[in-house]
DNA sequence: TAGAAATGTACGATGAATAATACATTTACT
DNA sequence: AGTAAATGTATTATTCATCGTACATTTCTA
């Protein structure tokens, strides 16, 4: 399906912000020769666009972005990492998708250093605000823990929290940000379409002693969550270097309604 | 093409590490019911998989994932981020695509803070590691300040290296990381297919005087490019919170080979 | 008011992707 | 040795997306 496929890719541009409402787009015959497709083949892009309220067309001037919704969007800021986890938790809520003592796989044993035979309590969750779905969690947590919570608490409290209260000292963490396409399960949960991009972050933390305490695999949609972070310069000996910054404002994203209607772009 | 769609998403799965290498995938009957196609088209997805030397696959067998070569991957370290950006510009190349001045868009105008009427310049590069594209680089800089250096530059030096130079003191910066699919001219500079995922960067660097001096609209490949950041507990009065740990031994991903043949995963 | 540049509408030809089905072959396990 | 579960091979029918083309309509602008 090209057309289906030039449709992800204008609708990604679009929510992306990578073109701004009242921005207008290539003509279709532009957008044809750009795609190498036939003029009907944009025609069915377009059309697959205003069904979903993204754009407006109108003869004889072209196609236009709309203002979006902006769904209301969550920020995580990277330094005040902890007050914001807590502040998204209050605001979220949480549905247990699976919960589950397992096996665990080769990578997650390797990164939380578990002996062979250990197993671990695996369970996926998905995290909503006002009802509309943001991130998919799949968590590994080494059974010995993971005893110390139930079922219930997960769909409560924030995991670390509960870590915590299980008398696990936490000292250092490491996260990897990445980018996936969304598979069948996971756009369901999240409710996007197949093949959708999503922000994905891996986190390891350990306690004290090193050993591993909890992994977690996670997917964001990148229309309603993102990651900041907030960098000041600093004087070192050796010259200047960045460090993230503390205070740090990030509240959940304020995005004031832009409009600017823009004409020539990329000007070549 | 339903078959193209499913190769992306096995690709994704295996080249994201959410498949090992030695895990058998499930048999072309249980991949087309999932997928709700006939067999035929799990097939040629799967046989795409083979030519592109992901799986191998073997009658009575099943369908294997193969250890991949592991593209030599950098590593962004968050915090010590300076030493990282010198150590990746000496390691890698840069491809100027485009160089000019021209009327900024109204999100880079907001966001850097110009009067409506400033020029800005805009390049595009490509850097590379070993003659293989990594990311795509797209800057803004107000045209004042970017009269201070020339179109040789941007292919010797990082950037913010030139607005030193030019007597800029920055201080502060916001780093937004999203994701976004690669579309057509992105996918052709970094080498993927149209519709992969990409790790989108946005950074705007401010002055001392809050000025904007640069917007950076960054696109990496996640095969070859992440985003680490390590974190560190620590004590606050009002309690726990995290807080970016500065040593941070971001080194280029040195992942060790790991095997681990794995069989039943998922178990419900 | 004429022309250019958009989108809207229509139709038929073509072809590639898909589906459905059947059967062969390899491998592991009981 | 037999069975189950994989992949490999083959054939046919059909659907559906795409293409190419032509023409109508709306809108802005010179």
């Amino acid at each position: 399906m090209k057309a289906h496929r030039i449709f992800l890719l204008l609708k990604d541009a679009i929510l992306s912000g990578r073109m701004e409402p009242g921005e207008k787009l290539p003509g279709e015959l532009k957008l044809a020769e750009r795609h190498r497709v036939s003029r009907v083949t944009v025609r069915r892009a377009l059309q697959a666009l205003r069904e979903a309220g993204l754009v407006a067309r109108r003869p004889g001037i072209g196609t236009l972005v709309l203002e979006q919704p902006l769904d209301a969007r969550l920020t995580a800021s990277v330094s005040n990492l902890l007050p914001n986890m807590v502040r998204m938790s209050e605001a979220s809520d949480v549905r247990l998708l699976e919960f589950g003592y397992v096996e665990p796989t080769g990578v997650v044993r390797e990164r939380l250093g578990l002996a062979s035979d250990e197993r671990v309590q695996r369970s996926i969750r998905v995290r909503s605000m006002n009802g509309k779905p943001f991130s998919h969690l799949v968590t590994h947590v080494p059974a010995r823990i993971a005893l110390n919570y139930n079922e219930a608490d997960l769909a409560d409290t924030p995991l670390f929290v509960l870590l915590e209260r299980s008398g696990v000292r936490v000292s250092q963490a490491t996260q990897t940000i990445s980018a996936v396409l969304a598979d069948q399960e996971v756009a369901q949960a999240l409710e996007v379409a197949v093949g959708s991009p999503l922000i994905a972050l891996t986190r390891v933390v350990c306690d004290q002693d090193g050993r591993g305490v909890e992994h977690l695999d996670a997917l964001y949609r990148p229309d309603r969550y993102r990651f900041q972070i907030e960098l000041n310069r600093a004087q070192g000996e050796a010259g200047h270097y960045w460090e993230p910054r503390e205070e740090a404002g990030g509240e959940t994203a304020k995005r004031k309604a832009r409009r600017t209607p823009k004409g020539s772009r990329r000007p070549s």
